[in-house]
DNA sequence: ATATACTTGACTTAAACGGTCGGGTATCTA
DNA sequence: TAGATACCCGACCGTTTAAGTCAAGTATAT
């Protein structure tokens, strides 16, 4: 169980676009150089991050990408998964779903681990925006980072949900 | 962002001796010819969770293995930590660490995304017991599971902390 | 026109995953 | 003291995936 750098590349060069832009379009390039990611390994990404909704691209001088929507409703979640493949895939076993020989049925136990895991860690992943990261002026955000809780996939338009409280979520 | 089948068959290897043993130790043959394992697969897996001390063997005829503590003592995020790398390696970046141009440097908010994710993903693997999932009997375990709260990686002892108060963890 | 910068698909390399093979070694039972 | 049982261990192997590159586009602002 492991978090692809790929994932990792994503969160942070959409973050970047997050902090640099005022409003015009940031060229690959100038992340390329900022985050020290090969041009060609972004363009890569950001096909996919567009097709996502997350960025809209500009073509031509001066072109870039910009985010498809503000920083508070666009969630770390939302981009991971949309570079990484899901954690959860089938109830006991994986991928092909061959091998379901388990023995207790639909109630399958260990089953229900992985998936409440997945529901664990897409909640989490959810609960933190860009905005959230963006802001570095506060300093708690970043230790014991303030979150939004059991906000679940926010609804691709736009969705201003300001109402959840914020909760703490404690670091070891 | 994906977990292994090899995670998933040992979770279900020591289940199933948490289920079949009665004190006297199984054969892998046995968990084998149940799960639907391959033998040599399962000799691999559990030599790990030997070293690991989730099992003790019993070698010669009517040998096998047994678990090395109660099922309430083992935690599945252990065995899991045992069998697959850990997910969180390095702050910013992967594995080598040798990409560390992070901006923000010591206080970098992309890094402590993963590394709290990987608190969280640990914390709730190491709630659940095999205690937990042993119990058939009570099918609000399965479904809903009930799990113990921030109960962090039992020390390998024999730690009997029958004190934590239960927790609903909602599905879906 | 031309430079900028996104678009696309194929390709490559190395590592990890899932799994096998073949020979051990310990120990119980007869 | 044989021999069967069953753990022990390291090497190996094929496939998939991750990470990253290459080459040849297309759209657009100046």
């Amino acid at each position: 169980m492991q978090i692809s750098t790929k994932g990792k590349y994503s969160v942070r060069a959409v973050l970047d676009i997050a902090q640099y832009s005022n409003g015009s379009p940031v060229p690959l390039a100038a992340i390329s150089k900022r985050e020290g990611i090969s041009l060609q390994f972004l363009e890569q990404l950001f096909q996919q991050l567009r097709k996502g909704n997350v960025v809209n691209s500009v073509r031509g001088p001066h072109g870039g990408y910009v985010l498809a929507r503000e920083p508070s409703a666009i969630t770390i979640g939302e981009i991971v998964r949309l570079i990484e493949p899901p954690l959860y895939t089938s109830s006991c076993f994986s991928n092909d779903g061959a091998v379901e020989n388990c023995r207790i049925g639909e109630t399958c136990i260990g089953g229900a681990i992985w998936k409440q895991l997945a529901e664990h860690v897409d909640s989490f992943l959810d609960s933190i925006t860009l905005a959230d990261l963006a802001n570095k002026s506060k300093p708690e955000v970043v230790y014991g980072l303030r979150i939004k809780s059991n906000r679940i996939l926010a609804d691709r338009g736009n969705g201003n949900d300001e109402t959840a409280e914020p909760e703490k979520i404690q670091v070891a």
